[in-house]
RNA sequence: GGUCCUUUGGCCGAGUGGCUUAGGCAAAGCUCUGCAAAAGCUUCCACAGCGGUUCGAAUCCGCUAGGGACCUCCA
């Protein structure tokens, strides 16, 4: 089976075939780094980072950008028409650039914490003022855009009477141009006035007297529009047309809309073959957002230190707990939900660890040869369910049906001979490939290392004297005083003794 | 108000026109164990409501009810 994938453009699977063979480009919007990251943003970065990570397993060589937000997405029909980015510095008394500095530096460690792959290339904003004006007047020259007042917009209006406007996110033209239709636009809005028609958008504002952050253009000082940054740093690093552009559903409309718009007037060709967008994580059934007030940071997330938090929650952990549901639904939140996807996740891991040290002599006939068909199945499945969309989540209902044939292996409870030996060799190298390489998980437990190690077998050789001569005092002194600290550990049946932090 | 999506067992979450007991967590029982923990086995068989299409629907269609997203910065 090929890869499909669910085209938002289409809106169904279609079968992936990149532009050029061999290679895929793909771009995905970034962070603005106004603020600290929270938990709705793990969400795309991890779906992406499989959708980069399963590419590069089927024997693509992907281009993967991913931008940088940091000259701040204008609220060109905010009250104020104030620059979020330039607003909160002055809050903050810090330097715009020092403060966009500081998220970016934290949006690098969050995502180093999620083990997610670095991108090839990730732009930044001011980085492509120059880029951006050359495409704004581009546009401007093919009778797109106007200028009035120092801002440049983009007159969908026109566009729309050549190319299909809304498409991508559904929207019917006439409804966004007739503003008597939309009640927020009856609010009085700054700059809307200039705008030939409500559904215009912003290529270039003039910056006000107050603003910060602004660059000298052919209109005079300003700051680049909304989605301009995309569409130029995609086109100059990706081409005119390139294979996925990625992102979260709330930017359907209008950025990714405008997106298109623009590239197709700079490029005369659409310039997107599969848009792929993921699904919110919501807390208590609503979307986890600044408007709602219901954010939980990262930061946070992992030191437990918010109400809605009973514990620290690990990297892999909430890693785990996104790929526990298909990318296109929503995920809904809670403490509960991700204790119980952090004790799924370990036992997982244990037994992919118990997997690695398996070894049996070699068996060319299955004595249970129905196990062995259905671990084969089971297995195999791991890249249909991959194909058919990344359904990640029936990935890993296969692994844990497999995970207990794995225990039962290493407790004896299934002999070895029931199995092939390549059915073993292939329940290796399919979970390193799909724990490991594609899901991009690793383990929780990073204290075994060099200096514990001996310490700890000192004294479970210790306790294993203390238990042959029934002393049972100290033995579960050891284990107590163990738990405590906590490392916990387990008996196994042949007698040795295993150890890893609760 | 407009457009679109969604509704699955105690909880989280896949899935599809006719055996998937999906899976996980929780709970209960059992096995193993000096006792634990871990592990294994077993139990818990759901698909918002009402109609319709069909030989057959949780899965398709319609209506009703609930929830949500977007229309404004938003992952």
């Amino acid at each position: 089976m090929a890869l499909h994938i669910h085209n938002s453009y289409s809106r169904k699977k279609e079968i992936f075939e990149s532009i050029t063979p061999g290679h895929v480009g793909m771009y995905v919007c970034g962070p603005t780094v106004s603020g600290e990251s929270h938990l709705g943003h793990a969400r795309p970065y991890v779906s992406f980072d499989i959708v980069y990570r399963y590419l590069t397993y089927k024997k693509y060589k992907v281009r993967y950008v991913r931008n940088i937000t940091d000259a701040g997405h204008f609220e060109e029909e905010g009250r104020e028409a104030e620059d979020k980015v330039s607003k909160k510095a002055q809050l903050e008394k810090l330097e715009p650039m020092e403060m966009v500095q500081k998220y970016t530096n934290l949006f690098h460690w969050a995502m180093k914490q999620f083990n997610c792959i670095e991108p090839s290339i990730e732009p930044t904003a001011t980085g492509h003022i120059v880029e951006q004006i050359g495409m704004i007047e581009d546009i401007i020259e093919k009778g797109f855009a106007y200028e009035v007042n120092g801002s440049v917009y983009f007159d969908v209006k026109k566009y729309a009477a050549n190319y299909d406007y809304g498409k991508l996110s559904g929207r019917v033209i006439e409804e966004l141009l007739d503003s008597s239709n939309r009640e927020n636009l009856t609010r009085d809005l700054e700059g809307q006035q200039e705008k030939k028609d409500a559904a215009d958008f912003a290529l270039w504002k003039a910056a006000p007297a107050e603003h910060i952050m602004r660059w000298k253009s052919p209109w005079g000082e300003g700051f680049p529009g909304w989605h301009i940054e995309c569409s130029a740093m995609a086109t100059k690093y990706l081409g005119p047309q390139f294979d996925i552009h990625g992102g979260g559903m709330d930017l359907l409309f209008p950025h990714h809309e405008s997106e298109i718009a623009q590239s197709t007037i700079c490029n005369h060709t659409a310039p997107v073959k599969y848009w792929m967008h993921n699904n919110m994580i919501t807390i208590n059934g609503r979307k986890m957002g600044k408007s709602y007030n219901n954010v939980i940071k990262l930061t946070e997330l992992f030191s437990g230190n918010h109400p809605l938090l009973s514990q620290p929650f690990h990297p892999m952990t909430i890693r785990f707990f996104i790929l526990q549901s298909h990318y296109r639904s929503t995920l809904d939140f809670s403490n509960e939900a991700l204790m119980s996807s952090e004790k799924a996740f370990k036992r997982l891991w244990e037994a992919f660890e118990v997997l690695k040290k398996l070894s049996f002599e070699k068996n060319e006939t299955a004595t249970d040869s129905e196990l062995d068909t259905k671990i084969n199945t089971w297995l195999n499945e791991f890249e249909e369910f991959m194909d058919d969309d990344f359904g990640t989540p029936r990935v890993i209902a296969n692994m844990f049906e497999i995970a207990p044939v794995i225990n039962s292996l290493k407790d004896g409870l299934i002999p070895a001979t029931a199995i092939k030996s390549e059915t073993l060799e292939l329940m290796k190298n399919k979970f390193a490939d799909f724990l490991e390489n594609i899901f991009g998980l690793k383990n929780m437990d990073e204290s075994n290392n060099e200096l514990l190690s001996p310490v700890m077998q000192l004294l479970l050789d210790i306790r294993k004297e203390a238990k042959s001569k029934k002393d049972f005092a100290t033995s579960d002194k050891i284990r107590n005083q163990l738990i405590e600290m906590g490392i916990v550990i387990k008996d196994d049946k042949d007698g040795n003794t295993s150890w890893g932090v609760a």
